[in-house]
DNA sequence: GGGTCAGAGGATCGGTCAGTCCTGATTCTG
DNA sequence: CAGAATCAGGACTGACCGATCCTCTGACCC
């Protein structure tokens, strides 16, 4: 397996990348998605496949619950699944739900066109443009998409790993109704 | 003018944006570009003009210096001026100049294309094409094209504010030719 | 040549993100 | 019921970005 979580590498990645939430998300989340309709899959599981830190996927699943993309289900044999058709989650709302609106620049805060700070702002429309093609591009990709590609890898690397549970118990009770938390 | 500099206001601005050096550089490179050729402008005057805090824009200067996309002049009198026609300085060059290489996310330090980490990444070819597609637009905007609007919006908003200096002093010496710093 | 203006560069501070650890709460299983 | 499995949540660390301050160096101008 892979070195994500240890390799402290990363010598000068800067700024302007995804940040690694939405990445470990959207692989956690098509790891789900790769799964047969309404299988429950352990956090460990998901940690061990997609070598992802143990925790921090912990704090990250919770975010997804928060924003309605997946169910949690405590206790022993819980775990987690999609709450929506894979088809139906783009990664744009993956991207929301974790770090709240897609905003390239401050300035963009007040509603891609206008920046509410600074009047000598002249390169607005330039940064509101970017971020709108990006923000399209995201919404145009699903889940769903995602997991296809899975599927197709998956053949290739299925040393078997540990463990699958193959679907869902029948008698799980009803998700966590946990509170919201992402108040706007 | 605008409280760029000291609004603590940006509750939750999250990241994935292009960061506040850029946005600065931006500002100060458009407005060099505006200006009547070969112009020198101090620090402090581009500072004034677009709000940039003072001693933050004097290292982002210094970047820019360092990536070639300007010439400092040092002592009395002195200041910055573009070292390229601003129609041939594009936005993706300002922010690599800056930031380095511009990477969406650590996997595609390698080319775009592999993920040098993880075999389980499934997500690199959608991420890779987000950053391609961002990358190809901010290289297709030019400082010559964002100087054209801000010379519109001179016309709206020219009110004096201190001290121009309306063209190149003929007897300037070379520019600093420093050595770079920026070792790619 | 001395004073002053202006860039160069180092040190430092606060905040946020990535990542870790530990404890608690919940539910299944034997 | 006891114990194990699993999610939930708080506290904490380290790194980096945005920002500020202070000092040094270099160049013009009288």
């Amino acid at each position: 397996m892979s070195k994500t979580g240890k390799s402290k590498s990363v010598e000068r990645s800067s700024l302007m990348n995804i940040g690694k939430r939405v990445d470990y998300a959207v692989r956690a989340l098509s790891y789900l998605a790769a799964q047969p309709s309404g299988t429950v899959v352990s956090r460990r599981e998901i940690q061990i496949k997609q070598d992802i830190p143990s925790y921090f996927l912990s704090k990250i699943m919770k975010q997804l619950v928060g924003g309605r993309l997946v169910e949690s289900y405590m206790g022993a044999r819980g775990g987690f699944r999609l709450k929506k058709p894979a088809a139906h989650i783009n990664l744009k709302e993956v991207y929301e739900c974790l770090e709240g609106p897609l905003l390239l620049m401050e300035c963009l805060e007040g509603g891609e066109q206008a920046c509410q700070y600074c009047e000598v702002c002249n390169q607005i429309s330039v940064w509101g443009e970017a971020q709108r093609r990006l923000a399209e591009y995201l919404a145009s990709v699903t889940l769903g998409q995602i997991a296809d590609k899975v599927g197709l890898r998956e053949e290739l690397a299925h040393r078997g790993q540990g463990g699958y549970r193959e679907a869902v118990p029948p008698g799980l009770t009803p998700p966590c109704s946990n509170g919201q938390d992402r108040t706007a």
